[in-house]
DNA sequence: CGCTGAATTGATTGGCTTCAACAGACGTGG
DNA sequence: CCACGTCTGTTGAAGCCAATCAATTCAGCG
């Protein structure tokens, strides 16, 4: 079950971490940060395994996820799952212009995770009043058009190995800009289930092409750890798309 | 190459047909469009096969199609390529929120093509003067998005004749909403190869499979003639997502 | 220590690609 | 108007990559 966070334990958005890849990112208007933290509507806490929200739900808030990890799918009639995107700290989730539209995916966290949300009427309200603001959505929703046809390409036209090296090299690059050492070992809350579910191969494969990637002196990954030895090789085989 | 077109020839939103599912949609603002028309930059006409953009390019203006057939596409390192997009009148095309930065994808048209362009100090203007063209944009955006997880879910997970029959399904109902007799025969300005690289498969088992649907009368297509002969079943192959 | 779920590995199948040959449509020029 | 070349699309045969099914191993945990 999601959990609020009671008012008085939420933290504030001066402080963090996230806040560098967020829509409320750091920049001249600091100034005016409490100012817009009003319109935050409250924090949320879910357990790992729960739904923020699920395709096809009229689910009318828009979220920041602060604190943890969740995949973004749609599911096919015949129950196919496809991740349309690893959430990770930052990443702005279930916005939409028609709050009366059904949601077009679902979030799942995979790890604990604390989120902060909006309603329709503060996103309104902040729209209104902070040009800024407007830009910086607008960014996002540019940024989160270019990566997903980036992804469309991939999946569509590239052979198994290079699917894994981009997905991969993708993840290490995001992590590196969230200040993660992406040179020792990192802890990976994804199954080769969920890694498969990203590219579009099954996870027995998967798993064979992954054993490949050791031999190969690329990459290792077991255990929900990941340790990358050439990350070169890897940028290389993902393509020039990094 | 591409032609501007002289400034007294250049039509009028006023009376444009793909103005309904464009950015200067109708609505209750019809009175301040010769407005905005004075910052729809100039209009051009390419031929069939001419580039709008390509892919790399700092291109900095934005377009609205106006009449033809493009491809969006973009392109891996070893020359496969996957088409993001069938641009069709009223399609919005080439907008970043940087101008500066390199565009994600090229597009191409299939059929001599009309356009609308704008400079980004356009936009600027009308974005900054007038919140119900910034929240159209947003809405667009918002679309192409939705649009684009979608194509991605059926790309990686899909079997081949969903894929096919979602690509067409799709078409059809655009083809639809623009006013085209979709019981009839359709022209449709698409390659094998085009089609196929939008659903990355090859276009020779693309072919196998569109005599099997053919047989199993659902739709015959040959010689860029589409005849839907079983809408229904299309529909329900390509899915409840439409 | 045994249970459970995930990951790996092996054997087999099959869908799709690849290669190659052929047919059809279209445009051009004789 | 037909011959010719080109390009696109179709068809056939062969092979391979990845999916499937099944058995085994492994990690985590009570």
């Amino acid at each position: 079950m999601p959990k609020k966070i009671p008012a008085n334990l939420q933290s504030s958005c001066m402080d963090c971490e996230a806040r560098q890849f967020a829509w409320f990112e750091p920049g001249s208007a600091d100034l005016v940060l409490s100012e817009r933290q009003k319109y935050r509507s409250s924090q949320l806490l879910l357990e790992r395994n729960e739904y923020l929200f699920r395709e096809g739900e009229v689910h009318k808030a828009a979220y920041t996820l602060k604190e943890g990890w969740a995949i973004c799918y749609k599911q096919l009639q015949d129950g196919q799952r496809q991740i349309v995107h690893i959430a990770l700290p930052g990443d702005f989730l279930g916005y939409q212009t028609d709050p009366e539209q059904t949601i077009d995916y679902s979030v799942m966290t995979l790890t604990e995770c604390k989120f902060c949300s909006f309603t329709p009427s503060a996103i309104d309200h902040l729209l209104e009043n902070d040009i800024n603001l407007i830009k910086r959505l607008m960014e996002i929703q540019n940024k989160q058009n270019v990566a997903c046809k980036l992804k469309l390409s991939i999946v569509g036209r590239a052979q198994t190995r290079h699917k894994i090296a981009f997905f991969l090299a993708d993840l290490v690059r995001r992590l590196e800009r969230r200040g993660i050492n992406t040179a020792d070992i990192i802890s990976i809350p994804l199954s080769r289930e969920d890694i498969a579910d990203a590219i579009g191969i099954t996870p027995v494969h998967l798993s064979r092409v992954i054993v490949e990637f050791h031999n190969d002196k690329i990459m290792e990954c077991r255990h929900n750890k990941l340790k990358i030895i050439n990350l070169k090789e890897l940028q290389e085989l993902a393509g020039s798309a990094l």
